[in-house]
DNA sequence: CTTTGTGCAAACGATTTGCAGGATG
DNA sequence: CATCCTGCAAATCGTTTGCACAAAG
């Protein structure tokens, strides 16, 4: 995605517009792991400081109230975001802890006859574990 | 299940029997619901100082490790603890923030044909969000 | 009596907050 | 030029750790 249609889409959701928040949006949609504030900011100030931690914190924040981000909380105590807002599973190896997307048709929708009668479900989305090919 | 089958059931997993670690794992039996280490506490020292919060931390460490109890990482920051150890889903309520527990068999396993080659699932489960009957 | 658990307080790490100055629309 | 973002440091919150004392087997 270039420049102009990452602005856009920021515009769009009524977003005010800086390189900080420009350069976060854009790492997260470069990126198809699941970075934390930490592995953002390290990227964002590689080469000359460009954002701060707090920044960064605030910068996901307002991604993710204006649905452009999406906060995942896996097994670590640690916030990661991804930019894919679709919906979709994920699997996470055991071993290295990488994290990565899966297709929505690998479940089948929730038989919810079997759930007890007064549960109204909106959404839904699952993990699997296991170990990936680098850590088999 | 009674004060014996509590006690046999940690000892055989090899667990030194103390007054607060029966208390946190009998706690942890009779709900139904997924304390977190402030709740389990809180109920432990209600009538009188029965343990700490390092205590409690450590006991379900201990619980964890043998297998008599499970930690359940859902959208809040906080571990919480489940001594049902079978198989289950999770069903959580957006408005009130309950937790309950779902039958295995409401998801037909994943299609794993449809995973990228490579990864070798060796575990899942699945979060549905809505609304529980006392918050509609 | 040896091993292990307890409880306190201090340490820790991720995240949030307050606030003065600066950039955006 | 009014709004609201940035960045720093301090505050907060859940969890972990170190250690002296006590309890379990």
């Amino acid at each position: 995605m270039d420049t102009v249609a990452i602005t856009e889409k920021m515009k769009a959701k009524g977003l005010r517009i800086t390189p900080q928040r420009f350069s976060v949006y854009a790492n997260l949609l470069s990126r198809c792991d699941h970075p934390t504030v930490e592995e953002i900011l390290g990227d964002l100030n590689q080469e000359f400081s460009m954002s701060s931690k707090a920044t960064v914190y605030s910068t996901l924040s307002a991604l993710k109230d204006v649905g452009l981000v999406r906060e995942v909380l896996l097994e670590d105590g640690v916030s990661r975001f991804d930019a894919n807002v679709m919906k979709h599973h994920h699997f996470r190896c055991r071993q290295c802890g990488s994290i990565e997307d899966l297709a929505w048709e690998v479940f089948h929708p929730p038989l919810t006859n079997l759930l007890r009668p007064g549960l109204e479900v909106e959404a839904y989305e699952a993990t699997l574990h296991g170990l990936c090919d680098r850590c088999q």
